[in-house]
DNA sequence: CGGTTTCGCTTTTTT
DNA sequence: AGCGAAACCG
């Protein structure tokens, strides 16, 4: 997303942007194509927006348009991203373009929180119960394989999830994915999502792609309640639309109903997720769906020089397209595009960061002018370690998320059973954490008596009838829990989420368990941090509402609503490390793509699959982030699962046009030589600045 | 039952 | 190499 400026080349580095131009009532700033995809609103619109061509801008400015001067009530007005992230940025960006106030109503979610918020509304016709919990991904794979223990042993449904997933996106459900099941593993993994199904009703919870797909059956089965949403958007505005797959397409379409008031925005050539479901044909599925859609092309790049965006250009071209576009830009040719040969994984490092240093020192740029791009998370350690020896303050985005921490599961464990008892799955988790006596086997008893009787496992703690199957010590255990679970509702109720949680911390001596449970002091100290934090989070989502519900909240916090990182505003002068994904609708002055290999860019198991094309794009997206330098490295060897593996330049490397290259680096130890003591002057230079000795 | 060891899998990407 | 889960031992 560029910043909402004046079209034009910008010097300002990422972490000045969202800063955003004073209000303007005419669209004098915005080129004829921005200007006409604004100002259409009479039907269905398709905005295919190119890299660096202002689509944020674009929606941003229309939904100022829609509320201003054609007069449409802020609350009859939905914008759907795909992250939180882009979310913010957006109603940012639309707050500092309409007088005060004049937002007030207007949603700007994501599809997830979108979807949400349909459950929660419509919560009774989707037969759920008040509080019901929201599965993150690790909470499906671990209720998956608990039904595994349970039923047939099959290590074959290893991938079972993704399958799972993927029928929900397509909306299938398990009795049809039974029936058209290929071969008898599939119908194996049809049955185990039926199972799945069963089990999620079970525990009052929904997963990820429930949030999407049981909203869709809610507005297809019941009319009613179709119409009522459809009078609520009178506007929808989707971005990112080549990222939708088969259900979130069907939950635009059913949204927005005859009245087709929909403006979407994409780019088929940034499709970069259908590995997980995107259907970049929902693109062109809409000129059949909609035939009174307009289509309007932005082709105008504001964002790189033109050797960059020719060479981006050069290597899309080699992807069939959905839709023909050529970009363009006048910002002048720019410096060469780079292409460096390293050794190995630790000489690409260095010679990326000795650069990085030398860009700070020796021009005065700014380390948030440079992003360090890559394809996978592991590849980050290596630029980390670099960066860390060099005193150079970074910003990782991606790796393990903050809720997929144990400590913070855990946690969350807790705060679900406390919203709602049927959560199974919670109760698993938290039945022996900290210890209790309650051991596999009592457990087992538990789950059988609960089973039989068509009850959760902590309603089952609390029957007489359990003492058939349990006595003693482990029965005692189990009341107990129950009857300590029961309190800390009441304190929820009465006292508010926060104290609930510091109350459940402080009986279960959480910090002392993390202590026992931790390797080091030290990581126990991190992981008490992770939970403090996660504290802190609750209380000001309590305070920023004090009507919000333990459930609601839990639910956000799963939807990582919150959070989010340390974000944007840390931004400051830290150079960004980011998976290409992550990279995704972000620029910098200088680029580097790291690992521009085969088997890693392409990635090898997209060579297998043959998806060479998403992968292409994958490159294009980082290509395209880069507004004044590129440089694309590769290595000779790399170390792959601990083993010396050589590697051989990608293939994209071909593709691109010679012309604008210049490759370096053909190693000799002179050059090697001369980049480390470089490294060290600038340090020195740092180091001085800063006034630090150590 | 709880703690330790060993094994095996990972590294594609994430709302 | 590094981490989590099963397996094994006390």
């Amino acid at each position: 997303m560029s910043s909402d400026r004046p079209n034009g080349p910008s010097r300002r580095s990422t972490a000045t942007r969202g800063r955003g131009a004073p209000a303007v009532s005419g669209q004098a700033d915005l080129n004829p194509a921005q200007r006409a995809a604004v100002q259409y609103i009479d039907g269905p619109l398709l905005v295919l927006a190119g890299a660096g061509s202002g689509k944020t801008r674009v929606i941003t400015r229309k939904i100022a348009y829609l509320i201003g001067t054609a007069g449409i009530a802020p609350r009859h007005i939905v914008a759907v991203t795909f992250t939180n992230k882009a979310a913010r940025e957006m109603k940012a960006r639309v707050a500092a373009l309409s007088s005060r106030g004049g937002t007030t109503g207007l949603t700007i979610t994501t599809f997830h929180s979108l979807g949400l918020e349909i459950l929660r509304r419509e919560r009774a016709a989707a037969g759920l119960k008040a509080g019901f919990s929201l599965l993150d991904e690790q909470d499906s794979d671990a209720l998956l394989r608990e039904i595994l223990r349970h039923g047939d042993d099959d290590p074959a449904t290893a991938d079972a999830r993704a399958r799972i997933s993927q029928w929900k996106n397509d909306l299938v459900p398990p009795a049809v994915a039974l029936s058209h099941a290929a071969d008898e593993r599939e119908a194996r993994q049809a049955r185990l999502y039926g199972e799945y199904e069963r089990a999620l009703r079970a525990y009052n919870a929904v997963d990820f792609d429930d949030l999407i797909l049981r909203p869709v059956e809610l507005l297809r089965d019941h009319a009613e309640l179709r119409e009522r949403w459809q009078n609520r958007v009178h506007h929808l505005l989707v971005d990112e639309y080549q990222d939708t797959n088969g259900a979130q397409y069907e939950l635009v379409r059913l949204l927005v109903g005859v009245r087709g008031a929909l403006t979407v925005v994409g780019d088929d050539d940034q499709s970069i997720y259908a590995w997980r479901g995107a259907r970049p044909e929902n693109l062109a599925r809409l000129r059949e769906d909609l035939p009174r859609l307009r289509v309007i092309k932005l082709e105008q790049n504001y964002r790189s020089s033109t050797r960059i965006l020719r060479a981006a250009n050069a290597l899309i071209a080699n992807n069939p397209h959905l839709f023909e576009k050529k970009l363009w830009s006048e910002l002048g040719p720019g410096e060469p595009i780079r292409v460096v040969q390293c050794r190995d994984e630790e000489h690409e490092a260095e010679r990326i960061v000795a650069e990085i240093l030398q860009r700070r020192y020796g021009r005065n740029e700014g380390f948030g002018d440079c992003a360090i791009l890559y394809r996978g998370n592991h590849q980050a350690r290596l630029f980390e370690k670099a960066l860390r020896a060099h005193d150079i303050p970074y910003f990782l985005s991606g790796g393990q998320s903050f809720f997929a921490r144990t400590e913070v599961k855990d946690v969350m464990a807790y705060l679900r059973l406390l919203a709602n008892p049927d959560d199974d799955a919670a109760f698993l988790r938290l039945v022996n954490v900290p210890r209790r006596e309650i051991g596999p086997h009592t457990v087992e008893k538990l789950g059988g008596y609960a089973g039989s009787r068509g009850i959760g496992l902590l309603a089952a703690c609390e029957e007489l009838g359990l003492s058939s199957v349990l006595s003693g010590r482990p029965l005692e255990r189990l009341r107990e829990l129950a009857h300590w679970v029961a309190r800390h509702v009441r304190i929820a109720d009465r006292e508010g989420t926060v104290e609930a949680v510091r109350s459940v911390l402080r009986d279960v001596d959480y910090d002392d368990w993390l202590r026992e449970q931790s390797s080091s002091p030290k990581t126990a100290e991190r992981r008490a941090e992770n939970v403090a934090e996660l504290v802190e989070w609750i209380a000001r989502l309590q305070g920023d509402d004090r009507d919000a519900s333990l459930a609601e909240i839990v639910q956000r916090l799963t939807l990582q609503d919150v959070l989010e990182r340390q974000g944007d505003e840390t931004g400051g002068e830290r150079v960004h490390l980011m998976t290409l994904h992550a990279a995704k609708g972000l620029e910098f002055p200088n680029v580097y793509l790291a690992g521009v290999e085969e088997e890693l860019l392409p990635h090898r198991s997209s060579i297998e699959a043959d998806t060479i094309e998403e992968e292409r794009r994958l490159a294009y997206v980082g290509i395209t982030r880069a507004q004044r330098t590129l440089t694309l490295t590769f290595a000779a060897r790399r170390r792959r699962f601990g083993e010396q593996i050589s590697c051989e330049p990608s293939r994209f490397l071909a593709e691109l046009p010679a012309k604008d290259l210049q490759w370096e680096g053909r190693d000799t130890p002179g050059d090697r030589e001369t980049q480390r003591q470089r490294g060290r002057e600038s340090l020195a230079g740092l180091r001085a600045m800063l006034g630090d000795d150590g």
